[in-house]
DNA sequence: TTGAAAGCGCTAACAC
DNA sequence: GTGTTAGCGCTTTCAA
């Protein structure tokens, strides 16, 4: 034997040239696997199949192993776990604000999908600037979820570029972007501030507006709605149409006072579309203590259908949309794609319909 | 060179008897601190400090680090990270239904609050019976998060039994339990049920109703509002008391069906206390609909304090609690603790206020 | 069906 | 300040 002998014969060591020290104290942690598999007589392997894939082993020793578990009240690591398999049954979604009623339906139903397929949810909120995005971007990436759902975001370029360099599944919601990065689930909202123009305009409106919040989305759709509703025949199209915008998140008070603004700008306004329920509620409650009579002297409608939207007076007409539906489709193609199922079409467009109730 | 030659170099082997095979295939994976640290020219070491503590290093291996970084893209991957410094930087909170908008405001202020310190958000739903419920807190612990965040929710003998066995650090909120599990931040709804019946009977009410959910929180301010309601001297408290129940999540056509049925059991009510704001605004929407002047012929008090509760008409009086606080305080408890240091007093009573406007 | 070995990518502990 | 070593607790791979 070389120089400085080996004194510790239990670890490993290369053969060469190193003090190699004795046992260096890590802290100690709770119950192993491996505990578990003395305690049964079995061995390490045989208790994560017993735990992860029953089926590959026998009955007697998934007894024993269930017997070992159910004694030490042993729940596996799954940090070690992830490293190992390099899936983490973890996935994140990333929403501007869950304080917006918006998103909550998605965000539900994304978690009780996962937790159906024993996948877990890490939320992040965005709408903090940039900046801050793509460091939530990193910290996400970091975690090496199986798949990332992003709810009205849109990344920035270099956001983006770490996205698609990371690797994980993503799926965008909520919009019908041209050019996805991975997978989506939306509608197009577009078409959405198309056919309520049209649902209008029909019912003979003639002076629109349209109240949105101060972002992205809301702002393609009231490009939209002002576009649809000044195209076609002369009778068939507005002679006014009037944009106002709110800070979100949205408000009842910021859609009462959205109302006022709308009204200073473009007197007789006969129809409002809202980019949330939210605000059209405010609306609505505004034209009650302004003397408007809602639908006779101006017509509201929402977007959401959120859950007091059948129950307030009057009831709103609104735009549904299927989150659930949403919510679902991401969990399915995230988890399908982490366990290496081909998935058919990741694009799906899931509509949307208009919700005719009193306001309008 | 003695027997079989060790042909991976990279790799230690026990001294003794194995075949050692050739490197198995375990997949690739994306860069590594270690890819990092040789494209620095530096160990891995020096990356991993340059990263988590810049301090301890020099400027001239932080400059060579930063640069290998950003040439790479390179984002460590915090399960590794986790699993070797037995820190993982993850939270757990689980919160009855994220729906209910009661929940709302303390996951927003938890996500922030942790993100400022560089900790992510794991949420998980309750309110699926106490069989799911234990699961979903094995499905946590398994991933030895920081801290557990209970939002409203009672676990179960044995889902607390594995909760403390765990050692996790668990921060039960909203309600000033009598023997927590560990940490707790909350309120007493008893207080606050005893302070809304004090405040209707001061302003003449002797006929009060209460309107909540199934649940159990509910219904611990149920009782302790009949109780002070029929308390203390005969010109100083109600002279009946009914209590209705709406099955949760409430809504606003609970709240208007409630009202109803209130009506029914007890004719001539003059002021209700809700447990939630969107009950309330289904009484106030449905006492409308009866010819119910509020608070003239009846006063309604709603709970939370909803962004709505002062715009809509009349506008709502309300319990207010500090929800963000809440989040705060949690999220500060479960990084201090896993940080080691000693935070103080880990059982705080945040308060309530009512907020009085036009409904009662 | 079961087990042995190696290693996932990182950080704690220690030595220099 | 910097590097070396071992190992966190699990699963993959391979061999029996």
């Amino acid at each position: 034997m070389p120089p400085p002998s080996n004194k510790q014969p239990a670890a490993a060591g290369r053969s060469a040239p190193s003090p190699l020290p004795p046992r260096r104290g890590r802290v100690a942690g709770g119950i192993t696997l491996l505990e578990v598999a003395r305690l049964a007589g079995v061995s390490a392997m045989s208790v994560s199949r017993a735990l992860n894939a029953p089926e590959q082993v026998s009955a007697a020793i998934l007894a024993k192993v269930r017997a070992a578990v159910e004694s030490t009240g042993y729940v596996a690591n799954r940090v070690a776990g992830s490293l190992a398999s390099q899936r983490s049954r973890l996935v994140a979604a990333v929403v501007p604000s869950i304080a917006g009623p918006v998103f909550q339906e998605m965000v539900q139903s994304l978690i009780a999908e996962l937790a159906a397929r024993d996948h877990q949810l890490m939320l992040g909120q965005s709408g903090y600037g940039t900046q801050e995005e793509d460091a939530l971007l990193d910290a996400i990436i970091g975690r090496r979820p199986d798949g990332i759902v992003l709810g009205g975001v849109v990344p920035s370029a270099a956001g983006r570029r770490r996205l698609v360099a990371s690797g994980i599944p993503v799926v965008e919601t909520w919009d019908m972007v041209q050019d996805p990065i991975d997978m989506l689930v939306g509608f197009s909202h577009e078409a959405i501030a198309t056919a309520v123009a049209t649902f209008l305009i029909e019912r003979g409106r003639r002076r629109l507006g349209f109240i949105g919040g101060n972002h992205e989305r809301a702002a393609r759709r009231a490009g939209a709605f002002v576009d649809s509703a000044l195209r076609g025949p002369a009778r068939r199209r507005a002679v006014a149409v009037q944009v106002e915008t709110v800070v979100a998140p949205a408000t009842v008070r910021s859609g009462r006072q959205a109302l006022g603004e709308m009204l200073r700008h473009q007197p007789g306004t006969d129809a409002i579309f809202c980019s949330s329920d939210v605000l059209a509620l405010g609306v609505v409650t505004e034209a009650a203590a302004r003397g408007l009579r809602v639908p006779q002297d101006i017509a509201v409608v929402g977007f959401g259908d959120l859950d007091f939207a059948a129950d307030v007076s009057p009831s709103l007409t609104t735009v549904r949309i299927d989150s659930t539906r949403i919510g679902q489709l991401a969990a399915r193609f995230i988890v399908s794609r982490s366990e290496g199922l081909e998935v058919g079409e990741t694009k799906v467009d899931v509509g949307f319909s208009i919700v005719t109730r009193e306001s309008a």
